[in-house]
DNA sequence: ACGTCACATCATGATATCACGATATGACAG
DNA sequence: CTGTCATATCGTGATATCATGATGTGACGT
C-alpha cells in the first residue's frame, strides 16, 4: 500500500517528473541537476529525498559529488509510466529544454565523471537569440 | 507532463489507492463504495473526482446509481503498478478488509445491478466476535 | 411537475507540501 | 585537523490537500 502511495508522491509533482525524466537519460549528480533543471539547490535536494523515499532512486558518491540514479527495481516501472505518456512529455517545452541542458552538462564531464560544481556552468550562450 | 502528474496524484493518497484497488476487482457504484470502503460520501466523491481528472476512471449511470470503472486506456497501467507491489498490498489489512466488503456488496446485486442505496447494508454481522 | 434519492459541490478548519534563503553536515584536499 | 565545497536539513510563509457536514443538482418514479 504505502509503496504505491510513495511512488504516487514521487510522480505527483511536475518538478519531480522533470527530475525523473532527466534521470531516465543518465545518472546525474546534484550539481548537474541544479544547472540543467534550473532550480534552487535546496528545492532540488528536498525533491530528491521525496523520490528516494519512494525507492525510485539511489545515491553514490563520486569524488565530492553525490550521484543519483534510478534503482534497478524501479526503472522498468518508471519507464513504463513515462512511455505511456511519452508523446505528451516530449511535447512539453520545459522537458525539452531540460533534455538539452542535461546533455550540455554531461558533455562537460571528464572520463564520465562530473568535474564542475553547481552553478558554475557558463550560460552566456543562452542569452544570445 | 501533466498527465503523468495527474496519474501520480491519483496514486499518492492511501484512500485513493484503496478505491483503485477495489475498482480493479469490479466496476462499482458510489453507494457500494461508501459501504464497502467505509468512508463518508463526500470524501469518497471528491477522491473519485481526483481520480477521474487523471483519466483513470469513467462513469456511467445505472438507474439511479452512478457506476465507476477503470478506463480501458488506464487499466493496464494501473494493473502494472499495482502488480509491482501486489504482495505489499495484499498484506495490508485495510485492503484485505475492503476486498471482503466489496464482495459482500456485490453479492447484493440483482442481475449485476446495484439495488441498494448507500449506508443501507446491514452490518450487524460485523459486530459479532 | 414534483418529490426523492444518489451523488456532486461547497465551506471550513486542520494538516501537508511547496519554494527559497540560511544554516548544518560531512567527505575530501592540503 | 582544518578549510572548502557539494549536498542535506531547517525555518518560514504561501498554497494545496484532506476529512467532514451542509447544501445543491439532476435523473428517475409516481
Amino acid at each position: 500500500m504505502n509503496d504505491v502511495v510513495l511512488l504516487g508522491k514521487a510522480l505527483s509533482d511536475p518538478t519531480r517528473v522533470r527530475i525523473l525524466y532527466a534521470l531516465l537519460q543518465s545518472d546525474l549528480c546534484v550539481c548537474e541537476m541544479v544547472d540543467a533543471l534550473e532550480m534552487g539547490q535546496s528545492t532540488l535536494s528536498s525533491h530528491l529525498q521525496t523520490i528516494r523515499q519512494a525507492g525510485v532512486v539511489e545515491t553514490s558518491r563520486r569524488h565530492k559529488m553525490v550521484s543519483y540514479a534510478l534503482t534497478a527495481e524501479a526503472r522498468p516501472l518508471i519507464e513504463t509510466i513515462i512511455d505511456s505518456n511519452r508523446s505528451a512529455l516530449e511535447a512539453d517545452r520545459r522537458i525539452a529544454r531540460d533534455q538539452v541542458r542535461v546533455q550540455e552538462r554531461i558533455q562537460l564531464r571528464k572520463n564520465d565523471v562530473c568535474v564542475l560544481g553547481p552553478g558554475q556552468l557558463d550560460r552566456s550562450e543562452d542569452t544570445k537569440k
